[in-house]
DNA sequence: TGCGCGCATTGACACAGATCAAATGGGTTA
DNA sequence: TAACCCATTTGATCTGTGTCAATGCGCGCA
């Protein structure tokens, strides 16, 4: 088993995630403040990160790659709880543990901050609580838009659902408006998909074949997706407008 | 339509809440603060409190009451998305609408806070916000727990965890030790479960009658459960071992 | 070039839970 | 007390998705 390597900080000034993660309210004088206790690490995919219930004696942001949050149960079934993306943070002020376990689908970079002294900071610095309550928030919303697709949609439902999120993020992150035609390659394998939107594989790969045959999407290879007409997609979804769901 | 009746306001020593609530860290002075903008509003059991998308001016704790948190696609299909019980926040600050609807199931007493002035007090008083984000932090694990459940659970694994929380957060909100015998209020119709749990009605009273059938639980009329033993119930859930889910 | 390994697809069948429909029961009103 | 209402339970049947098993396909490696 491999271990999580320390590599050297990065100077915030040249952090890709300077001005979306935690910090991103932060002046000079606070993220001085925040250096004094953060340490570069970094693990490869598929390592794990945290398990449940283990300690971890540090909060941080991702720097670089993807992450997994998941639940498990001891007969095997497994639950995406979350997804962990770039300016993401990762651990709870205030507890030692998780309730769930993290594992690095890409290479991941992360940005640590030792808990404690974090969490004094955290009332020292306002600005940088209200970051992150705001952070949990947006969280919070997300988790609630994929308890209506795990709870309610059809598994044809959820599949347009869990591409158009990634057509959102991927294709176009900063909410622009979209064109009709779209390249996508999807991040994770159809068991990741399943996880993540309550399948199983194989029902997972009958309806992208289903959606296939319809016109919805064309395939090219296993990983990369086309999509000719995205309202089409979108009247897939199950949803009111146009997909809800935010990963 | 009924509208929401102003209420007089409690005293913060009168609270039922105070110490479990987002105000549990305030000292004297700081309710003071609070107090400030703080006014009582009552709602009768079936109106709607908030709806998806319209402005909401203020931010609340609940004081008495249960109201649920739901989101609905054109066609019907219901996901209740969360339950606020006596102490749960209720509202963003930050954003002056909410992702869902938020509707009375019993008649409830919310102590309202205007928003702009409560989102400046966070800020004035890091305790406040500090137990805010706790509190969201909570919601959060809540949330995933729950995905969970609507992702890989069956149903009766769903009916009984939804017991189990319902014991945890009324017969004995501080976390004490559970007693082997409990006896159980449902706070919500049949409905309104299969809507927490992604179940139908239908299916919902099927499993009630067979737990009934397996001595997993007693009913008393409708809306009463008896349990004779806990650690029976906590084995059904599915979970690894006390049953996970927190409302 | 061919072998083996992992992921994905496809097929046949089973079953949990949905759907449609009817019966029960408790509470409220007249 | 009867009539009605609404939530709930129960029954019969259907169907979407899971399960189990076989096959296909791309890729690295000998």
């Amino acid at each position: 088993m491999l271990a999580a390597k320390h590599i050297p900080n990065l100077a915030c000034g040249e952090c890709p995630i300077r001005h979306r993660a935690v910090c991103s309210t932060c002046d000079e004088d606070e993220l001085a403040q925040l250096d004094g206790v953060k340490f570069y690490r970094s693990y490869q995919a598929g390592q794990t990160i945290a398990l449940r219930g283990y300690a971890l004696d540090y909060v941080a942001s991702i720097v670089e790659g993807t992450a997994t949050l998941e639940r498990v149960i001891e007969d095997g079934r497994t639950q995406m709880i979350g997804l962990l993306l770039p300016s993401d943070f990762l651990g709870r002020p205030g507890r030692g543990t998780l309730q769930y376990d993290v594992t690095a689908v890409t290479d991941v970079t992360l940005c640590c901050f030792q808990r404690k002294p974090f969490e004094a900071l955290l009332l020292d610095i306002p600005h940088l609580q209200e970051r992150l309550l705001q952070m949990t928030l947006d969280e919070l919303d997300a988790a609630r838009d994929w308890m209506l697709l795990l709870g309610r949609k059809t598994a044809r439902e959820k599949i347009a659902s869990l591409l158009l999120a990634i057509v959102k993020r991927t294709v176009n992150p900063d909410g622009k408006s979209l064109g009709t035609r779209s390249r996508l390659e999807l991040p994770i394998s159809r068991e990741a998909m399943g996880n993540f939107l309550g399948l199983t594989i194989e029902t997972v790969s009958r309806q992208f074949t289903a959606l296939k045959k319809d016109g919805v999407i064309e395939l090219e290879g296993k990983r990369v997706v086309h999509i000719p007409d995205l309202s089409a997609l979108m009247g897939e979804t199950g949803d009111d407008e146009d997909g809800g769901l935010i990963v």
